[in-house]
DNA sequence: GAGACAGTTCGACAGTTATCGAACAGTGTG
DNA sequence: CACACTGTTCGATAACTGTCGAACTGTCTC
């Protein structure tokens, strides 16, 4: 599998983070992997199916929210809270508070 | 001209707001709508053209991030700041903070 | 190597969205 | 009343998006 790639996140624009935490599935992808990082793929929401769920782990990784790294035949998830908080300081736990219902 | 309807603030799913919030024609006249209240639609983004600018009001209308009250023949729009902030705390703030480059 | 497993890619489809000109509805002014 | 002005509504169109099954790639295990 080859490597996927991410973006700088100097190079991500606002827009497209909001465009991403706008989906509801990808909303509860990201809260998930908020809570426990270094998650595979199959941790999350496992009735949905999987080309459905790749897609949304690919705009999630375009738009810099998720790392993903290879680990034998898995990938494991990481939220990217570190730069995002540098570069949009308070937008995620603003997100991630709110969606707390 | 018939009244427009807001939406109670409570009834506004977190996803449709960063819906609106990320076109970026629509982020812009949110940051407007934060610097100055009780503006006409006259006083955004002139260039594009009347009925899309209509399009976006109403996007951001049905998301309650605008307030628009008729005003002679114009249209006075006014964040919903306070609304917003009780429902999604530190959320404008961090999105407002995050666009200004 | 055979087969199970994790995840991506492809193609198709339906639904949504942004854009814009033209027509329209209220409102103020002469 | 006639006209200018502000903003909405109505098509129409092109582009994008979410969903999903099928095929595929790479990895691990027996």
């Amino acid at each position: 599998m080859r490597q996927l790639k991410h973006p700088d996140i100097d190079d991500v624009p606002l827009t497209a983070v909001l465009h991403a935490l706008s989906d509801p599935v990808r909303l509860a992808i990201v809260r998930m992997a908020a809570r426990q990082p270094d998650q595979p793929c199959s941790a999350f929401l496992s009735q949905i199916p999987k080309s459905t769920l790749s897609h949304h782990w690919r705009v999630l990784r375009d738009a810099g929210l998720i790392r993903q790294v290879s680990a034998g035949r898995e990938k494991l998830n990481t939220l990217r809270k570190d730069e995002l908080d540098a570069r949009f300081p308070g937008l995620l736990d603003a997100v991630l508070a709110s969606a707390e219902h």
